[in-house]
DNA sequence: GCTTTGACTTCAAGTACTTGAAGTTCCTAC
DNA sequence: GTAGGAACTTCAAGTACTTGAAGTCAAAGC
């Protein structure tokens, strides 16, 4: 992105929300050296980070997503990279996190119906409602296979 | 589930294709006591999976997906033993799963815009749209504004 | 029966975070 | 401008696995 006159800086937990990576996972990544330290506020010890920071946060939220070691991200980072930089593989590389995201939103979806299941069980084993119960825990195992397929 | 009468068993390698948990992490559940231990074959310490165990397991893999903390799982799979008496347990357990949930799905919607802007500026960029790519490099701001407007 | 190959075993150490405590700093509100 | 709370800071300890080493067991081929 970087067009150099960018005047914005963002919080840690603002980076944190818009990249997905923890506020300690962010600290993590810089005490190990995976990122470049992160300027400090004027007379603080906040972090600041600028619209550069969260492109290449947003880069590396993505070798993570691929299962890379950080070691491996270590080594790259090292060897100067900081990202694509033209916007064809930006393209590409954002559209894979896309799709990530989709099916993420999906599972989220998933787990929560799955958990609404488990709950409504539990209320109606308190209510006695032994039929009810019964019924759900087969909707529950139907929706178990649902969720290992995905995973998948 | 559980005829009694079952022969079938499994090795920990099937278990663990079946239920999506890695074996190393079959046998970490069960050195810390969240699942019982696995009956061990006639003259060899090689565990042995019945259809009950996986279908437990099956449904410890649901919780483990639903972010829920290894020591709740065990009082979860303690709970279940007990049966009907457990409900207002379980409920409370699974309560603060789906609100963990529910902050969860926030999330996830709000990185899936995030990316869509990022997106959206490379295509501008690419297309040789200035304008609109200015336009676009300011909106993650507001994004990350807006985030915080919410909180109130 | 014997041997080899590969899956299993335990246990210790490593990895990638996460959480908690204790102490700043920023922001809002009076 | 100052009081209070939320958000930030570091650092140490905890969590949830994972990996590697060294040894045991089982099915397949000779």
């Amino acid at each position: 992105m970087s067009t150099g006159t960018t005047q914005h800086t963002y919080t840690i937990k603002e980076a944190s929300a818009l990249t997905g990576l923890p506020a300690s996972t962010l600290r993590y990544y810089e005490s190990i050296g995976v990122i470049a330290p992160i300027p400090r506020g004027a007379s603080s010890k906040h972090r600041m980070y600028d619209e550069d920071d969260l492109d290449q946060l947003l880069w590396i939220a993505c070798l993570a997503a691929t299962g890379m070691a950080v070691s491996d991200m270590r080594k790259y980072v090292a060897n100067g990279q900081r990202g694509p930089s033209a916007a064809s593989e930006q393209i590409e590389l954002l559209t894979v996190q896309q799709q990530r995201l989709a099916i993420e939103a999906e599972q989220v979806a998933l787990r929560q119906r799955y958990v609404r299941i488990k709950l409504d069980f539990w209320h109606a084993t308190e209510a006695g409602d032994t039929e009810r119960a019964e019924l759900l825990s087969g909707e529950a195992r139907v929706l178990a296979d649902e969720l290992k397929q995905i995973k998948k």
